[in-house]
DNA sequence: CTGAAAGCGCTTACAG
DNA sequence: CTGAAAGCGCTTACAG
């Protein structure tokens, strides 16, 4: 009967490499570290033992005395790692991580502020260099001792509560505001709106910046109307497919991919698609195959996740400077739907 | 000025918090643990002088001198931690090892056999205690030294060349195969293969797989023509208005998603999307939007994931059965492209 | 139940 | 140029 956990084979470490090569350990340790100072031979020897044992490096072992004790690993929390924008973020961040010889620990956080302290310290006691957060709870006291003993901390597509930290976001309200100002080009006198819950930061942003458009339009009273707490796509459908069976609105905004796919669904259920122009928050993949074709306005998560290793990078390398935000431009995407011109 | 790299500020070790508690370093250390056998009124003196210092233990630390040596970390090496089907996989292994108390460090490989190697050789430096692997080379050899010391193995989507591992794939041939058999019941006589790189072992399958079915289905010499080495949707958009504009075959078959979504394209652009049946394997997102809807064969990425993982799991865990190959059946998802009758 | 000593694999600081 | 000693933060193995 095997047990749970079984010991690892005996790997070889300096220490025997040393013994083969019949020289001090710290000349293995500056062999492997490829210093300057050792002569030729001894390499060669070194070398040789190294290679016939199989050694290789304990890295985890060396950052515990190296002086600075950088572990040479980020953090990085994300909603889930599996979704467009979270993994786009992702790749970004690992790409500028592993230009530096650094590693990326990640996690999806599913909007559950428990998992956020829950794998938050768990990275820190691995003792990551620093962390990027995308976060799903608004209080982050939790983090402000860590903060203290030099942990460098990024945020990003929403601000940490009562903390001082560089953050990174997408122009939510103003990406909003000209998604619907677009919208209303096609001469839509009413527009509704499809959202997430209004306490989620980005959600309450973009709602901001779909009124924001409507009032600039001059449009009155009566003109919106808004469905919040939408998270799924099924969800989404199923409201507009209410609304659309209402007063129909001229015009359709919705807040982001999820519920763009579920009102793209009723849309096309319905066989409206050619006759509500429709404008998303969120690109999608396909966004161009559909009939007609969805206009969006595109968030630009390399560009977030760069910046936000970036930061990152700069704090672990010592930057002091205040807590900066910083706010990423969204991008309109014309494919069609968002011009549809309403004959009147 | 800045130094490059700046020490981080001290962090309070076991010793910090045994000298406030008035305790020994070891009594620290069994409360960090939850030992049992420690009295109420240390534990409370150890709990109330940890928080005080705001202590956190190492866990890399920990796991140096710990019995096993594990690390509780293991390595996600996939083809781009962005693209749907490697984050899908990458969400599952999270989730199984989360519940066992495990970090995912995960790469990108970009098919790139050089960064392959060196990703593994960074990985195992950290000492994670497994290894999962899309491979992008073919010659594994390698990791033959690293698998005898003890670091647990799984690749997935394609098997190890010289080397015997556990290994978790999609049925690509009999996927394939399927998906041509349902694309022929369309009354098509004539079907045309649009792939990767046949080079590539999964495309070399599904195109063996595509062969199978025209095989069965009795057609003659002369059915089939095949457009290989397509590896953006650009190129394959660009092949498929090539192929579309000569004799036009009855039906398509695309072996995999980028290869899919130009082929659409190309059908939308000339408008046949009504006229000319297509099955895509490997699904996308929205495929369900378009019009026609995209029939495809799915792959499993989820099941492919928490396989690996529970096979890794399980070699950690000390299991010394023969390696395995685990094939997982792909899923005809029927949407209304692969179903166009042709009227003969 | 508690703690001083030794050690995990490596690097630092220091002699020679 | 080389290496023995001390130490990183913790756990193991062992006394008391």
């Amino acid at each position: 009967v095997e047990l749970d956990t079984v010991p690892r084979r005996h790997r070889p470490t300096m220490r025997d490499v040393a013994a083969l090569a019949g020289v001090g350990i710290k000349t293995v340790s500056r062999v492997v570290n490829g210093a300057p100072t050792v002569a030729p031979d001894l390499v060669q020897r070194v070398r040789a033992a190294a290679d016939e044992l199989g050694y290789r490096p304990n890295l985890t072992a060396a950052s515990l005395r190296r002086s600075g004790g950088r572990t040479h690993t980020i953090g990085l929390l994300l909603e889930d790692v599996s979704n467009p924008f979270s993994s786009a973020v992702h790749r970004a961040v690992e790409d500028y991580a592993r230009e530096r010889g650094v590693l990326v620990l990640s996690g999806s956080l599913d909007a559950d502020p428990q998992r956020e302290r829950d794998l938050t310290r768990t990275l820190i006691d691995r003792r990551v260099d620093g962390l990027i957060v995308m976060p799903a709870g608004r209080d982050h006291r939790y983090l402000v001792v860590e903060q203290q003993a030099g942990t460098a901390l990024v945020f990003i597509d929403r601000e940490p509560c009562p903390l001082l930290a560089d953050t990174v976001v997408s122009d939510n309200r103003g990406g909003a505001r000209r998604a619907v100002a677009h919208l209303l080009r096609t001469g839509s006198r009413t527009v509704a709106y499809f959202g997430d819950d209004l306490a989620l930061p980005t959600a309450r942003q973009r709602f901001l910046g779909f009124q924001d458009a409507v009032s600039a339009a001059g449009l009155g009273r009566g003109a919106s109307r808004a469905r919040h707490g939408l998270r799924t796509a099924a969800q989404a459908r199923a409201a507009a497919l209410d609304v659309l069976a209402g007063d129909r609105p001229d015009a359709l905004f919705t807040s982001r991919d999820l519920v763009t796919t579920g009102v793209v669904e009723a849309l096309h259920g319905l066989g409206l698609q050619h006759r509500a122009p429709l404008v998303g928050f969120d690109d999608l993949p396909l966004a161009g195959l559909l009939r007609p074709g969805l206009t969006t306005m595109a968030q630009r998560p390399a560009e977030i996740g760069r910046l936000a290793a970036q930061r990152l990078f700069a704090r672990i390398g010592g930057d002091r400077s205040p807590p900066s935000v910083h706010v990423v431009a969204t991008r309109l995407v014309v494919r069609g739907s968002g011009e549809i011109l309403l004959g009147r």
